[in-house]
DNA sequence: GTCTATATGAAGATAGAC
DNA sequence: GTCTATCTTCATATAGAC
């Protein structure tokens, strides 16, 4: 508590340990079949000193999903200002972070927890749509305000329309992953590709030189 | 799920009793929080009897899961033949019935289930995806393929684009009612009237009138 | 096949020394 | 705060009678 940070090597601090190994096994093995000994084992500390962190099992994994939406949360921001860009680059642009970001195994994996523990951590499911797809759809909708008022889109609804680019996006990719069947990474690129065309042919005001392909 | 009733008060079948037991505790609390004995009580039967038909409890899940998939299974066939209408009207009936599957309460807890045991059931994962997401998403290929044979679209990938029709529809709402936020019932008529004009004025040869609303 | 009763073991949580 | 050792509970699975 008192000595909280150190300039060089950073503190062990017991506490982040735990919470590491709990990461690891419950992203591993689920809530259910993770066990106390394990955590404490794989933290390299006693079983006790978990408790004295975290006051239950419950606790452990509310703090474990919490660190690990603040995570998402930091990773879902666009990676660059988009908002040069012509409307194809721009829409090309998210639509490769955004995939790239709802495929990772971290983001499937925290997706996997928060919804199977949702019975008993109810109020995690809206934490985790804040940090994740929420905030995703707000960065997306927010682009897309400005690109109407830049007159680069005609009017309309910005908030569906960025909720079904990002689900054209997702197509059936999200929940096959979600159940474990990867997809082939060549098709990205044309999904993205497919995508832009559809809502720049939808949208755009100018088409600067052709639909997608 | 109340009355399973034979012409002959024949067979109630202990089987099927804890079969039925099993879906219930499993859709409400999860794998990990329901016990045998619970299934036992519910089903009205000992436990020794559901070890009798289930050699554990994890052929017990398996057994559930599958049994549910294949009903999610025949409920996702589309309502109707499609095939003679406008493009418009068959998108817009292939989008009602598809958001009101995705969005049932017996779907979602069924990948809420497939999705928290997935470490443990891999296997599910495909299983699921078949019954229900890829099932659909294959029947809405095979339409669009059927409207492109009739000239009523031009020639795409029909594959890539139900995959994007699908997810347009989806938008964030399935994520969100995984995550226990329920969307607003209003919402969905605009949300399928906007994909569908989406993908009408991309992909149709002829635009009849304009697009949704 | 079905029951009552029980063995077995795992896992959450704690006591008390240092 | 951290450890070793232990307590307690409870759920899976089985034994054996009918």
């Amino acid at each position: 508590m008192s000595e909280r940070d150190n300039t060089e090597a950073e503190t062990p601090a017991k506490s982040v340990l735990v919470l590491d190994a709990a990461r690891a096994l419950f992203i591993e093995h689920g809530f259910g079949a993770t066990s106390m000994d394990a955590i404490a084992a794989r933290a390299g500390v006693s079983k006790a000193t978990v408790y004295a962190h975290y006051a239950s099992k419950q606790a452990l994994f509310a703090a474990t999903t919490q660190r690990e939406c603040r995570r998402v949360h930091e990773r879902m921001a666009l990676p660059q200002d988009v908002t040069g860009l012509p409307l194809a680059q721009a829409l090309s642009t998210i639509g490769h972070a955004f995939l790239q970001a709802i495929l990772s195994a971290q983001n499937l994996t925290l997706l996997r927890m928060v919804a199977a523990e949702l019975p008993r951590f109810p109020e995690l499911g809206t934490i985790f749509y804040d940090s994740a797809p929420g905030r995703t759809l707000a960065s997306v909708r927010a682009y897309l305000e400005q690109a109407r008022a830049h007159g680069l889109i005609g009017d309309c609804d910005c908030a569906l329309v960025a909720a079904q680019f990002l689900g054209a996006l997702r197509g059936d990719l999200q929940i096959r992953a979600l159940l474990g069947i990867t997809p082939a990474v060549a098709d990205i690129d044309a999904v993205v590709d497919e995508a832009v065309a559809l809502f720049v042919t939808r949208y755009a005001v100018v088409t600067p030189a052709e639909g997608g392909r």
